[in-house]
DNA sequence: TGCATATGTCATGTTTTCTTACATGAATTG
DNA sequence: CAATTCATGTAAGAAAACATGACATATGCA
């Protein structure tokens, strides 16, 4: 499973690609850039260079964007996950405290309903 | 298996890509297309852009050549493929006649010697 | 009405790729 | 040995793709 995760990264398309793939115009996939919603690698020439992963990434966030919720929401979503991510690699770098524990499912019923069932309320722009 | 099989023959990877995935320089690329070894495909502005398959394609030829096979030799490996394959295929077409059986055992085992365990002597220019 | 957001469009410069042509070292053949 | 063929390198000029920056605009909200 480790060698799928490395080709799903590989940066390989050019952006001519990603807007096909993702029926995306340059100027949004730019613009998700700008908002530090995709990372794409640069190869020598300075050009964006993109992997699966980003693919899939451009795909989700045009669905939350079909669903009303925009940037501001977007990166909070991305955030949350972010940082769950983070826990999860800490609590298997060493063993879970009770408070790890606590902490761990606090966060996940609280991101249950917000993320999952129901995008909840659009988030206004901070 | 049918989607995946769609991902891999997707054209999505500009040249400059495949010399990098291939260690193979341009030049070399576009004269194996010549030669017919591989047919990418061509985007709206003449630019060729390749597969997966493609890919992987291309590092059997880099294999073959390696091996002291020459273009001709690999060429007729080919091409004994796109027949087997197409026998297979038009048996599935139609029933087999015992005639279409004894002609396909023949043909594998008359392919086996060369293509598999040894890859023989080097074939001469046509 | 005025402002912020998300996207379109245009201009200009750089990078990538295309085709064509010629060059070359290694192997082959007469 | 001289002449070919093969597989690849290299260079030139044109076209396509892409980058950045600026300005335009529709939409929704305060």
């Amino acid at each position: 499973m480790k060698e799928k995760e490395l080709r799903r990264s590989l940066a390989v398309l050019p952006i001519g690609t990603v807007m096909k793939l993702t029926d995306l115009s340059a100027r949004q996939i730019r613009y998700y850039e700008e908002q530090g919603l995709i990372v794409p690698e640069r190869n020598a020439g300075n050009r964006r260079m993109f992997s699966l992963n980003d693919i899939d990434r451009l795909l989700e966030i045009k669905d939350y964007l079909a669903d009303g919720i925009n940037m501001a929401g977007i990166k909070e979503v991305y955030e949350l996950q972010k940082q769950r991510a983070k826990q999860k690699q800490a609590a298997l770098a060493r063993p879970l405290t009770d408070d790890d524990v606590r902490r761990i499912l606090h966060d996940e019923f609280l991101n249950l309903g917000r993320l999952q069932s129901d995008p909840g309320p659009h988030y206004p722009a901070h």
